[in-house]
DNA sequence: TCAATCACG
DNA sequence: ACGTACGTGATTGAT
């Protein structure tokens, strides 16, 4: 069998993915789609074919002969927009770690070097698929050369596949004709002008009857109709030079042999951190497992040391280093003390890590070493010592938080990442090493993969920490991370240990009254409905209502109706079967997320331990997990009735702390707007005095509907308004909507500057920071994409309030901890919702934790308004809210 | 694995 | 003309 030689017209499909495809951004902001959709159909075609050899070629920014002879060649082309160009050298950095030849050369046009490749494939005994979008190609067509045109619409991919005899079936022309009729009617694509007045059909036609254009030009006399004759003759001069500029150069100067494009394994290490990095979740299992072996031969300078002396020794030079950087776990401590040396000191029994990391802790705190580490956090438990928060903001480096500093946009900053990113460093994957078995089971089976593992981390610990460290200095953000970030873990690592009480008896009867309604419910609009069907699925509940129902006004999504609250809600006065709706999907989610989620979180301990975590947010908040204990129902009397279910210990209380209106108060701040800060000064219902001044009232005379009004207009201000928003939250028209922007603004002008200050400093410097100098990188800001740019110009005035009530909250939370542990009070933060903290507290201490929890939070900044605390104490949350 | 939905600040 | 509020996480059904 011969073998396959498969040709990629890099230009053209990348320009078709990006058209063909919807906006795509990663989490660095960088577009992503025509990169998507260009590895899409190149997997799709190597599926395939299953090429011997592959070659990609593409164009370069070079005059080639076709300008030479025509200067208005192409002129039209040349404007790739920037969403475009910017993805070429990531596709092309992504193609190189794959080993897939590439091919570009000044003088030529990607179409040149592959119809050249093509021939001289098809000359060398190849069978030959060239894949291109530009119908040009179609002149190379042979028995042996098969034409792939895929098109894009919608995210599906067809593929149009011709060989001779597919050309001339559909173009009723050979390949080589094509070139002929290119000639005749010209491409308004590629700027070719043919001759005047001759279309597709008619061009044909006379290539039918006369074979080419020289032919014709010997019979232009047998053409019978005048108007096809004339302007032939008159435009004879332009349809050569037009066939000169379709033809394509198959004898291009290129050195690039066929048997040296052979395909090897593309599923590198490297192109699976590239992939990672544009966000393609779902490719990525093609590059897992596959991976090659990385250059691995920085694991040269670990060694492992387990006799007594020997760990002696090495913890003695501890206390003696400058800095050094560790990675604690179970099985052992690895620390590295500079990129040649680092070791790795087993636990004497697996498990048992306590008294050697005991040992370490005591060389560090004994000494002026500086630390550094990947993930603090999960650490604390085996070094306990490095949990005072002064330590922690004065010696210790955490690796992980400083990358998330850098920016704060990444999806997720593994090792793995951080390495590449600041280290210029390719190791070897967890799951490279021991696939998805624990640690603690690798240990027992392949101890010596356990400690390269944990070698690995403490060294790109030691290789990165003045990189990240250097770039957080240069960033401006050195601050915020020793005086925030750093002694901010210990913080989130006793919420985490402590965890809150929660009474799993009394929450499954709360659960089992919710399903009785349920069950009645659902009876009810089953019946009402006249079928059954899944309540649960919206494509369902959507037809039975917009289809079978005939209820109006369905907007659409992608996959049919909508059936969000929003929109049922507006229909529900009229359906009382869409309130039924509304009520069951209620109680549902109360059940399913609150009732039997949450009891399915209980430790052994009686108590809910959710992990609390500080990288993942664009704006500084921390984030909640299994369970996320930042979303409990509040709003909803039926809903917040869970928070009776969490309680404290016996003999204990809880206090709650709660910002009054923080973000507004940080843009009075921010702005400086006299009135804003006055009305807060005042004391008074900062929605009620919105409302006053906005729609000129007394304060005395604002009704409920105006306060509504005013406390919406509020939030838009926050967010970033758009008129457009305003409207859809207070069901008005966008023009009312668009006065009562314009009416706060008038109020308040110094908001107005402000945000607009907000919005033209981004676009200058590209990023926007807090009052505390945590940035937030704004790429949208520079989208050519409306509604991309809009967006990041919400963000450029919404992230600098928000991300500095999440400081001022940690500031807070530092603070509070602090305080009571150096009075000795036995009271614990042990949940934070963003601007709220709880405490737990013996109640014999209650006064004395509260009024510390109360001056912490409210002493955290001095700005130019108070940032006012409630706090109120309870022996549930419920109660204490 | 993704889209839709809904819980919170 | 574009088609939106800012920031999260969990559950569900459909693919």
């Amino acid at each position: 069998m011969s073998k396959k030689l498969v040709l990629i017209d890099g230009n053209s499909i990348i320009n078709r993915a990006f058209y063909g495809i919807r906006d795509l951004t990663n989490a660095a902001g960088l577009h992503t789609n025509a990169i998507y959709g260009f590895l899409n159909i190149m997997f799709r075609i190597m599926n395939e074919e299953e090429p011997d050899s592959l070659v990609i070629a593409f164009d370069v920014h070079e005059p080639t002969f076709r300008h030479k002879m025509y200067e208005a060649y192409k002129g039209t082309r040349k404007g790739m927009p920037d969403e475009l160009r910017e993805q070429v050298p990531y596709l092309k950095k992504l193609l190189a770690a794959m080993k897939i030849t590439t091919i570009e050369k000044g003088g030529y046009e990607a179409d040149d070097l592959l119809g050249t490749l093509a021939k001289r494939g098809e000359a060398a005994g190849y069978d030959v698929t060239l894949v291109s979008g530009d119908r040009d190609l179609l002149q190379i067509a042979t028995d042996k050369i098969l034409i792939r045109i895929p098109k894009t619409k919608g995210g599906k991919t067809e593929i149009e596949d011709y060989h001779t005899a597919d050309v001339i079936e559909k173009y009723g022309l050979t390949p080589l004709q094509i070139i002929e009729l290119k000639g005749l009617m010209g491409d308004s694509s590629d700027n070719i002008p043919g001759v005047p007045k001759i279309g597709e059909k008619t061009a044909t036609e006379l290539l039918q009857q006369f074979g080419c254009i020289d032919n014709l030009k010997n019979h232009i006399h047998e053409i019978t109709k005048k108007s096809v004759r004339d302007t032939l003759t008159e435009n004879f001069d332009m349809a050569i030079m037009s066939r000169k500029l379709a033809t394509i150069d198959t004898n291009a100067d290129i050195d690039l042999k066929i048997e040296d494009a052979a395909l090897g394994n593309i599923y590198t290490n490297e192109a699976y951190l590239i992939v990672k990095e544009l966000g393609f979740k779902n490719m990525l299992s093609r590059f897992e497992g596959a991976a090659t072996a990385v250059d691995d031969s920085y694991t040269d300078s670990f060694r492992i040391v387990s006799d007594a002396d020997s760990v002696q020794t090495v913890l003695d030079s501890v206390s003696k280093a400058e800095m050094v950087s560790f990675a604690a776990s179970p099985v052992g401590l690895a620390i590295s003390f500079s990129k040649e040396d680092t070791v790795f000191i087993p636990s004497p029994s697996p498990g048992a890590a306590e008294s050697l990391c005991e040992r370490f802790t005591q060389a560090v705190t004994g000494s002026e070493t500086d630390i550094c580490t990947f993930d603090l956090k999960s650490q604390l438990n085996l070094v306990p010592q490095f949990a005072a928060c002064d330590f922690a903001r004065e010696r210790v480096t955490d690796l992980c938080i400083g990358a998330y500093l850098c920016n704060p946009l990444k999806n997720d900053y593994s090792i793995e990442d951080v390495a590449n990113e600041y280290g210029n460093l390719v190791i070897k994957s967890r799951k490279e090493l021991f696939g998805k078995s624990e640690l603690i089971e690798s240990y027992m089976t392949e101890p010596e993969k356990v400690a390269e593992y944990m070698c690995t981390y403490a060294y790109v610990c030691m290789i990165c920490y003045r990189p990240v460290t250097d770039n957080i200095e240069s960033l401006g953000m050195t601050g915020l991370f020793r005086g925030i970030e750093m002694p901010l873990i210990p913080c989130l690592y006793d919420m985490e240990r402590l965890g809150i009480r929660l009474l799993p008896e009394e929450l499954r009867a709360y659960g089992n009254e919710l399903e009785a309604q349920i069950r009645e419910l659902e009876k009810d609009i089953h019946t009402e409905a006249g079928e059954e069907f899944n309540i649960n699925s919206p494509i369902q509940l959507g037809e039975i209502l917009f289809g079978k129902m005939g209820i109006p006004g369905g907007k659409k999504t992608k996959k049919g109706y909508s059936t969000a609250a929003d929109v049922l809600e507006k229909l529900a006065p009229d359906y009382p079967f869409v309130r039924k709706i509304l009520d069951y999907r209620a109680l549902a989610k109360l059940k399913s997320t609150y009732t039997d989620g949450l009891m399915a979180c209980v430790a052994s301990d009686g108590r809910i331990h959710s992990t609390f975590n500080q990288t993942i947010t664009a704006t500084g908040r921390i984030s909640s997990t299994e369970p996320n204990l930042q979303n409990i129902p509040a709003r909803m009397e039926q809903g917040r009735l869970i928070r009776k279910y969490f309680v404290p210990e016996d003999g204990k209380c809880f206090i709650d702390g709660d910002y009054s209106q923080i973000e507004l108060r940080i843009m009075a701040h921010l702005s400086k707007d006299e009135s804003l800060i006055e009305a807060f000064n005042s004391g008074a219902d900062i929605h009620a005095i919105t409302a006053s001044k906005v729609f000129h009232t007394a304060l005395s005379d604002v009704t409920p509907q105006m306060r509504r009004n005013a406390k919406a207009v509020n939030f838009g201000i926050i967010y970033g308004i758009s008129s457009f928003g305003l409207s859809e939250d207070l069901n008005i028209s966008r023009k009312e909507a668009k006065e009562f922007i314009e009416e706060y603004f008038a109020t308040f002008p110094k908001v107005k500057e402000y945000l607009d200050g907000c919005v033209d400093k981004a676009k200058r410097e590209g990023y926007v920071v807090t009052e505390f100098g945590r940035r937030r990188p704004l790429p949208e800001l520079s989208s050519s994409n409306f509604m991309q740019r809009s967006f990041g110009e919400r963000v450029a005035m919404n992230a600098p309030i928000q991300g500095t009530a999440a400081d001022i909250m940690k500031i807070a939370m530092i603070r509070v901890k602090t305080r009571l542990e150096r009075e000795g009070l036995a009271a614990r933060v042990i949940l934070q919702v963003h601007d709220e903290l709880l405490l737990e507290s013996p109640i014999d201490e209650r006064e004395r934790a509260e009024a510390i929890l109360h001056e912490e939070m409210e002493g955290a900044v001095s700005f130019s308004v108070p940032m006012l605390v409630e706090t109120s104490t309870g022996s549930n949350w419920y109660e204490a809210k």
